[in-house]
DNA sequence: GCCGTTTTCGGCCCGACTGTTTTCAGTCG
């Protein structure tokens, strides 16, 4: 049983709880163990034989000990146990639809024993959810909306689309006069690889008065991606878009802005930490400002710099508001100088026409230039990819010598490296000729097939690539496609060790699809000193400015400049692959 | 159930919006 899944039981034990009506504290600490143990890089399986290395993370406690060496024993949790003695497990999905809560839920159940999404969509078609206390006719109709809704939407999108509907709506909101500055918060600003819903924050004269907001609202009923309005209240609207995605906007005056900016980035924990802290402190925190308790009086609101000098910290760049040591580090000034996208000196996987890629080698150099690169690598396919006409040992030659006529030509302006992605093929070899691939500046080594291997196959089949002397960067290594496929089974500490052992470097595929090595897995290879190469994996001259969202990830893992590979210059870089 | 620079007990983050209410509970973020 990996973190994951034991996060997974804690989680709904604590949506259980709440179903049960029991003690709040309690289901959120265990929410918060939960956490935890999603966030830690090691296995609770590895720990869980010394009680003391589990106590030491924090928010576990003695119970929880508990709770975690009888999962291991007995394959349980005797709390989850109990509830789902007294309830059903459909219930965590009722959860999920909106609007539906634990109060609710139980409502439901003790007046008719009914706990799933069908049940309770026929209850309220007959109209008997209205006929319970609290409940009415509007939160009957409210109820069979959401339920198609949920029906209707997957939940998450990839952080490109989510970012392109900011665009759109900030586009949208531009219109106006009086608004000053129009800012995505929420996971979108926190660079989470996806989004659930897009939150907009608005700010400038038009959302002081109350008429003018007004006016504000109204425009925003006119953005062309809205269908549905969910919510409208005086500061704040939410609707939906035509993809399904969940848009809230607020309108807030600018001298709370810097406080709600800060407020709605999240994440839930670094607020929730940050709260703790200004209370420690003698302040309150919210929304609209810091403020003394003593006479409430606010003391900084303007921008997120303020609340966060006040509290004496360094600025948190909101990649990091993770709650995972963030604090403590501005607190002691040690927070990383965290890579920027300026940093990106080359991006050095992509592919062009010779196999699936829609630009030639002159093009896609081109487009780099005009990013400012100093050198990309084009890396075309191997010949083991037939659908996308991969490259056999004499085409790639062929290709080389291509590759190395523009690079002559653009002599001055950029570096065009010969590169390739070849095939780690199921046995661990690589899909060319070793004499091929020693011609190659830069060789990334990829999985494109056989991913349902066993752990230790796939495994030892990675180990065998990195190995390979040729070998100078691992490809989108664990494979996974979001929202469409989980990465391989694979032992991942086991290939850093390997990666850290043989120099080789471990790509940051910024395709947002891809985003592999995710935050995590990044901050697991800069502790084994790996390096790391962020790429996009351009198959069109427009894909490069994907780069944006591996450099996200990559402050998300803390990194600086100085643990990625591309952002030194050709020479350093080549020297640097080994 | 967790946790401790006042504490091993008694705290534990905060406000908006909705629908059903005549003062508020439930849900959400």
């Amino acid at each position: 049983m990996d973190n994951k899944a034991i996060a997974t039981l804690l989680y709904e034990t604590a949506d259980l709880l709440e179903i049960d009506a029991q003690d709040s504290f309690r289901i959120r600490s265990y929410r918060n163990a939960a956490e935890a143990i999603n966030n830690l890089p090691q296995q609770v399986r590895d720990l869980i034989h010394d009680p003391k290395k589990v106590l030491a993370i924090p928010g576990i406690g003695k119970g929880m000990l508990a709770n975690l060496q009888e999962l291991f024993e007995k394959g349980q949790i005797t709390a989850r146990a109990e509830m789902l003695a007294k309830y059903k497990p459909s219930m965590l999905e009722l959860l999920k639809i909106q609007g539906l809560g634990p109060k609710t839920i139980a409502l439901i159940w003790s007046s008719h024993q009914i706990a799933d999404i069908d049940g309770v969509e026929k209850l309220a078609k007959e109209g008997k959810i209205r006929l319970l206390p609290r409940m009415g006719e509007k939160h009957e109709t409210k109820l069979l909306k959401a339920i198609e809704d949920y029906r209707r939407i997957s939940g998450r999108f990839l952080i490109d689309v989510a970012d392109e509907m900011a665009d759109k709506l900030a586009k949208h909101l531009k219109k106006i006069a009086g608004i000053e500055k129009i800012t995505p918060a929420g996971s979108l600003r926190r660079g989470r690889e996806t989004v659930g819903d897009l939150d907009l924050l608005v700010t400038g004269k038009a959302c002081v008065k109350e008429k003018s907001r007004q006016n504000v609202m109204e425009h925003i009923l006119l953005f062309p991606e809205l269908t549905d309005v969910i919510a409208r209240g005086d500061n704040k609207i939410s609707f939906h878009t035509r993809n399904g995605m969940q848009v809230d906007v607020r309108l807030l005056a600018p001298e709370s802005f810097g406080a709600a900016l800060q407020y709605f980035t999240g994440s839930k924990s670094h607020n929730i930490a940050l709260r703790q802290r200004a209370l420690k402190m003698g302040f309150t925190l919210n929304e609209y400002g810091l403020a003394r308790l003593e006479d409430e009086k606010r003391v900084a609101s303007k921008t997120e710099e303020d609340i966060y000098a006040k509290l004496k910290l360094d600025y948190i760049p909101p990649e990091l508001r993770e709650s995972l040591g963030e604090i403590e580090a501005a607190e002691k000034h040690t927070l990383p100088e965290l890579i920027t996208e300026e940093d990106i000196q080359g991006d050095v996987h992509m592919h062009t026409v010779e196999t699936d890629g829609k630009n030639t080698i002159e093009e896609m150099a081109e487009a780099a230039r005009a990013r400012g690169y100093k050198y990309i690598a084009i890396t075309d396919h191997s010949k083991n990819l037939a659908f996308a006409n991969g490259l056999d040992d004499k085409r790639a030659v062929e290709h080389i010598a291509r590759i190395r006529a523009v690079d002559k030509k653009l002599a001055g302006k950029i570096r065009v490296f010969a590169g390739i992605e070849v095939d780690i093929l199921a046995d661990g070899s690589l899909d060319l000729a070793d004499s091929v691939l020693e011609q190659m500046d830069v060789v990334i080594a990829s999985v494109h097939s056989h991913f349902n291997q066993e752990s230790s196959e796939m495994t030892d089949r990675l180990l065998k690539a990195l190995e390979n002397k040729n070998t100078a960067i691992l490809g989108h290594p664990t494979g996974r496609l979001l929202l469409r496929r989980d990465a391989y089974a694979l032992n991942i500490e086991a290939v850093l060790d390997a990666a850290a052992k043989f120099k080789v470097a471990m790509e940051l595929n910024s395709y947002p699809d891809r985003l592999d090595l995710n935050d995590r897995h990044l901050r697991m290879a800069k502790e084994r000193g790996v390096k790391i190469v962020i790429n996009t994996d351009s198959h069109h001259t427009s894909h490069m400015e994907k780069i944006k969202y591996g450099v996200l990830q990559a402050r998300r893992a803390w990194l600086t400049k100085s643990d990625v590979l591309n952002t030194l210059p050709g020479a350093g870089f080549l020297k640097g692959l080994g």
